[in-house]
DNA sequence: TGTACATCAGTGAACGCGCGTTCACTGATGTAC
DNA sequence: TGTACATCAGTGAACGCGCGTTCACTGATGTAC
């Protein structure tokens, strides 16, 4: 059992970053991520500033790891979202958009730290891609589940560009086998669709304009998911 | 025609002011809106920095400046772009949404500034809401130009929940003159999308996923101008 | 056209503050024999 | 089981920096008569 407690000092060392952590995460939640202080969380715990330097190397190390547990937990939103719905991709959509949105109201400082404006002078290492695809990946599958049991239309609409088709090629290979590319791309338009209307809401641009946020997300996540259903009217289909 | 250059010190005063704005906007492509700095805008100007508080009130309020002169920037790109071209709505659609992403392409932190997370701390006056609101107007204009030219189909496809009724009847008295609901709905909808598409590749969530975005973002507004104009596929309509 | 006064632009010093990061150090916890 | 040494956590002072904003001031530009 001497695994994951280890020895006291590990457990306290593993203790100690993870209040930094929530500490930080406190903070940004009220004077967002540039304002974040080492000093003032380190002050809040307690501690001199320059012992925070025995957890996170730096200012931006512990950044990283907050925007590594914002995908991730939005990641867990979704794929909660995702459990013990049967598959129907009506359902899973909005199960899991609906979730994503809820995470977002209720973690703004979160959803604006890793889909908002990057943070200047912040370069994200190559550890956050990982947890980032995380959310994406519940999408995926979706469209691969929605496929394989035919209830999304895969009838092609319009031509797809030959480097379009490369990137979709390589995206099907990696995380979405036997997606075709008149879904993938209906599916990734809506998928960058969901965020912009997250962020239209949180970020205050139908301040005056949308009043019943609620009502109105639902009824476009469930017009979304019938286009990606069904896809565009037949009239508009030119075969490829 | 003493209107525009009045006394030789309005016009050294309008001349600084706009000097102002100026370096300001390079300060913030270089560092971004939440590190801007009064003192290193005014020390890049020469001046000493409280001579800038005759010109501007305080740091928020030139933030409030570069904000209101970013959204008149695009909203003048999309005008521009709108302007001499046939009332074609997938003609139109295509060219203002290109020129809107060129104009956040050629501007990222001015986009991330208006389309970004919100600058913490800051709290954006109501002089903000006009400028802000000039480029979605011409995207309503393309819908009303749409609907009154019968290019666009309006057969309702889904039941709009009473809340989101209320609302676009607002914004249609308000903007979109015989715009119906369905149309509304579907275009705010392609029109949230546009940001999220722009916000999604800008702020690098493509990264290893899509490789060319030119090709990628007019394939996809090619396809969102195709459901605009047509809106879902028959079987997905159910009669309000 | 000329003078007297008011307005304005820009200066320079100061207030009070916070920041990230480094470094030599003390004392506690762990490890090897 | 006990001792000697190595590792680690946390301290406190310091470096060097930048920030927004205020204020009393000088000197130039404008205005009224």
């Amino acid at each position: 059992m001497a695994r994951t407690p280890g020895t006291a000092r590990a457990q306290n060392r593993a203790a100690l970053t993870a209040d930094i952590k929530a500490t930080a995460r406190r903070h940004l939640a009220e004077v967002g991520a540039p304002a974040l202080s080492l000093r003032a969380v380190a002050r809040d715990l307690g501690m001199v500033s320059s012992a925070v330097y025995r957890y996170f190397e730096s200012r931006d190390a512990l950044l990283t790891a907050l925007i590594v547990d914002a995908f991730d937990a939005v990641g867990v939103a979704a794929e909660k979202a995702m459990e013990g719905t049967p598959n129907d991709v009506l359902v899973r959509w909005r199960a899991v958009t609906t979730a994503i949105r809820a995470w977002a109201l209720a973690n703004p400082h979160d959803y604006a730290l890793v889909y908002g404006s990057p943070v200047p002078g912040y370069r994200a290492p190559e550890d956050t891609i990982t947890p980032a695809a995380r959310v994406s990946l519940v999408m995926l599958r979706i469209l691969e589940d929605g496929v394989a049991s035919q209830q999304i239309d895969t009838a092609p609409t319009s031509r797809v560009p030959r480097a379009v088709h490369a990137d979709l090629a390589r995206l099907r290979d990696l995380a979405a086998p036997g997606v075709p590319d008149e879904v993938l791309s209906r599916g990734l338009s809506l998928w960058t669709g969901l965020f912009g209307a997250i962020s239209y809401e949180l970020f205050g641009h139908f301040h005056r304009v949308i009043d019943d946020y609620d009502v109105f997300f639902d009824h476009q996540i469930r017009r979304a998911g019938t286009y990606l259903v069904t896809g565009p009217a037949a009239d508009a289909r030119s075969p490829a």
